[in-house]
RNA sequence: GCACCCGUAGCUCAGCCGGAUAGAGCAACCGCCUUCUAAGCGGUCGGUCGCAGGUUCGAGUCCUGCCGGGUGCGCCA
C-alpha cells in the first residue's frame, strides 16, 4: 500500500461515516498522510479528524474514533490507533509495506514519474547570462537548479522547453566590443569595460580568425560580432560540459530584427496600456502592481530593456506555453514586479502563466574563508573554476540541496572530501553499495527472488517506508518549484536507511556460510534502492555510479 | 526611505496545506570491523525557532510592528 492508496483509504472511510450517519461533513478532497517524526506513532498518520471535528460538531477524539473503525476494515491496513489530540497513527501489515519493491522494480526508471502536470506547457528560462564574460556562479546556481526543475517537471508529466535569453543586443555588449578592440590594440581597458584574461583571449581569437579585423571599416562591429559568438560557445559549452543542454537559446537581437518589439508594443496599445510623455513610449504598469510605469520605447527612438522581454513574452505564449517560468538572481528581483505587470497588462493571470523566481546568492568558502569576487580585477569565479574544485556531480548537487530562497555557502574542502561528510558522496555511496551488493550477488549466483514477507526487519521496513515517499517527493517538489526536497529526501530517507539496512542485514552469505531465505528478497530490496537512488539522483542531474 | 529574501543547536541547513516531545549533517565526547565497500553504523552532548504583540483548540509555520544580515530600487542592460 502507497501512500497514495492510504490517502484513499482514508477518505473512503470518511465517506464510509458520511454514509452511515455517524458524521455529517463533506469529504475533503485531499486528506493529509504523513510520516510521524516519532516511530512509536506508527508508520503513517493522519489528522484527518483534527480537521474535521469542527464541521462534524464533534471532539475530534470522537470523530477519529468513528474513522479508526472504517479504517481498519481496509486491506493492507495492520493497527489504527487514536492518539494525542485526535490523530490516526495508522500501522500497515507486513506485505503490504513490501508490495513497494515490486512496484518499484517494474516500474524502473519511470518510479516516481506522475501526471499531475501533464497537459501543460512549460516554458523555462534560466541562466541567460550575458555573452560578456565567462558564466560565473551566480548564473551556476540557477543551472543546476533550473535543469533539475526542468527534470522534475518533466517527470511530472509537462511538457518543458528549456530557454536561454541569448542578450546581444544592447550597451553591455558594446563594452564588450570595445575591451575587445581595445585589448587587440594593445590599449588598457576602457573606463567602463570589461578586464580579464579572457578579454584578450577572445580578442587574439578573432584577430586569428580575422587577420584583417583591425584594418576593418568598422572593427569594433567585427569584434562585436565574432566575439559574442565565441563567448557564447564557450558558455554554452561549459554548460554542457555541467550537464545542461538548452532547448532554444533565444537571441534578443531577433525580437528587434523582426518587429516582435513593435508587435508586441502595439499590441499593448490597442489594451491600453500605452501612453507617451516627455518623448518616450511608456507602460503604465503602476495599475498592476509595479511601483513605477516603464519606458518602453526612449525618448531617443531605441528600444528599452524592458521591451525585449515584452516580446519574448509574448513569443513564448504564442509559441503554446501555458506556463513561463522564469529564473532570476537576487540581484535582479527588482524586476519581479514588472514583469508580473507586464504580464498582467497582457490580459495574462501573474503567478501561473507567468512565474518568477529568485535565486539568493551563492559564496564559495575556502580554508573557512568566502571567496570574495571582483568583476574588474577579473577575480570572477567561473563554472569551470567550481567544476575544477569539486566536479560536477558535487558542484550540481551543493547548488541544488538548498532552497533557493536562502543564500548559500559552498564550502569547497567539504564537497571535495571523499566521506560522508560531503552529501553527494553519501547519497551516491549508498547507491553504490547498492550495485555492489547486486554485482556480488550476481557473482555467487545469488537470484533476487523469494518471499517479500522476509521483510520484518526494523531497517527493512524503514527503507520499505523511505521508498514508498518517493513519488510524492518528486510531485511536491516539482509543484513547489523546490528541488532540494528530493536531495533532502535522498540523504535524510533513502541513503540514510539504505547505510542502515546495509549495516544491520546482512544479505549474501561470508566464507562458508549458508545462503539464508532472506538473500533473495532482500537483493530485491537492494533493486528497488537502487532504482530510486538513480532516479532520484538523475532528477538532479547527479551520476549514481556503479562503484566508487 | 521603499520592495523582495533570510534570521531555527557552536557551524551548515531541513521543517510539505498551522498539528503530537522542533529535525539532520558537521564539530565535541563514547562505542562498533578476521570475510557482502568502516568511504560505514550506533550513542551522548547541544535550541528562549531574532524580539514583542495578535489570530487559533493548537504557531518555527499565518498577521502587525521592531531589530539584524543580504539584494535591488535608471529613458543601464
Amino acid at each position: 500500500m502507497t501512500p497514495a492508496e492510504l490517502q484513499a483509504a482514508v477518505r473512503a472511510a470518511v465517506q464510509a461515516c458520511v454514509d452511515n450517519g455517524s458524521l455529517s461533513v463533506q469529504v475533503p478532497d485531499v486528506v493529509v498522510v504523513e510520516r510521524p517524526k516519532v516511530k512509536e506513532h506508527g508508520d503513517y498518520a493522519t489528522n484527518v479528524a483534527l480537521t474535521l471535528a469542527k464541521a462534524a460538531a464533534k471532539p475530534p477524539r470522537d470523530v477519529a474514533t468513528l474513522l479508526a473503525a472504517e479504517l481498519q476494515r481496509a486491506d493492507g491496513i495492520d493497527t489504527v490507533e487514536v492518539a494525542g489530540p485526535g490523530f490516526l497513527n495508522v500501522r500497515l501489515a507486513g506485505e503490504a509495506l513490501a508490495s513497494v519493491v515490486p512496484a518499484v522494480i517494474s516500474a524502473g526508471s519511470a518510479f516516481g514519474t506522475n501526471d499531475q502536470a501533464s497537459g501543460h506547457s512549460i516554458n523555462l528560462e534560466f541562466v541567460s547570462a550575458n555573452p560578456t564574460g565567462p558564466i560565473h556562479i551566480g548564473g551556476v546556481r540557477w543551472a543546476a537548479v533550473g535543469d533539475a526543475l526542468a527534470r522534475l517537471l518533466q517527470a511530472s508529466g509537462a511538457k518543458v522547453s528549456r530557454e536561454y535569453y541569448f542578450n546581444d543586443h544592447g550597451a553591455q555588449i558594446d563594452r564588450f566590443a570595445r575591451s575587445l578592440l581595445a585589448a587587440a590594440q594593445g590599449e588598457p581597458t576602457p573606463e567602463d569595460g570589461y578586464g580579464g584574461e579572457y578579454i584578450h583571449e577572445i580578442a587574439a581569437r578573432v584577430l586569428a580568425e580575422h587577420p584583417d579585423a583591425l584594418s576593418a571599416v568598422d572593427p569594433q562591429e567585427v569584434f562585436r560580432e565574432h566575439g559574442v559568438e565565441l563567448m557564447f560557445g564557450e558558455i554554452r559549452q561549459s554548460l554542457h560540459e555541467f550537464g545542461v543542454d538548452f532547448d532554444v537559446y533565444f537571441h534578443e537581437n531577433s525580437l528587434h530584427e523582426s518587429g516582435a518589439v513593435e508587435r508586441a508594443v502595439d499590441r499593448l496599445r490597442n489594451l491600453g496600456r500605452i501612453y507617451e510623455k516627455d518623448g518616450a513610449v511608456w507602460l503604465r504598469t503602476t495599475d498592476l502592481g509595479d511601483d513605477k510605469d516603464r519606458v518602453v520605447i526612449k525618448s531617443d527612438g531605441e528600444p528599452a530593456y524592458i521591451s525585449g522581454d515584452l516580446a519574448y513574452y509574448l513569443d513564448k505564449r504564442e509559441r503554446g506555453f501555458d506556463r513561463c517560468v522564469i529564473m532570476l538572481g537576487a540581484d535582479h528581483s527588482g524586476y519581479v514586479g514588472r514583469l508580473m505587470a507586464m504580464c498582467a497588462a497582457f490580459g495574462d493571470t501573474p503567478g501561473v502563466n507567468l512565474e518568477i523566481l529568485i535565486g539568493q546568492l551563492v559564496n564559495l568558502v575556502k580554508d573557512g574563508q568566502p571567496l570574495r569576487m571582483s568583476k574588474r580585477a577579473g577575480t570572477v569565479v567561473s563554472l569551470e573554476d567550481l567544476v575544477d574544485a569539486i566536479g560536477v556531480d558535487a558542484a550540481r548537487y551543493a547548488l541544488v540541496r538548498s532552497s533557493a530562497d536562502s543564500q548559500i555557502d559552498i564550502d569547497l574542502d567539504l564537497w571535495a572530501r571523499k566521506s560522508s561528510d560531503n552529501p553527494v558522496f553519501y547519497v551516491q555511496y549508498a547507491a553504490t553499495r547498492a550495485a555492489s551488493v547486486l554485482r556480488h550477488a550476481r557473482d555467487l549466483g545469488v537470484e533476487p527472488g523469494g518471499d517479500l514477507g522476509l521483510l520484518t526487519h526494523p531497517r527493512e521496513n524503514e527503507l520499505l517506508l523511505a521508498l514508498a515517499e518517493f513519488p510524492r517527493v518528486v510531485a511536491n517538489a516539482a509543484d513547489l518549484r523546490e528541488p532540494h526536497r528530493v536531495a533532502r529526501y535522498l540523504e535524510e530517507q533513502v541513503a540514510k536507511s539504505a547505510q542502515r539496512f546495509w549495516d544491520d542485514c546482512q544479505v549474501l552469505p561470508k566464507g562458508d556460510e549458508v545462503v539464508l531465505p532472506t538473500a533473495g528478497p532482500r537483493l530485491q530490496l537492494w533493486q528497488a534502492t537502487r532504482i530510486v537512488l538513480e532516479n532520484g539522483l538523475g532528477l538532479l542531474g547527479v551520476t549514481a555510479p556503479e562503484r566508487m
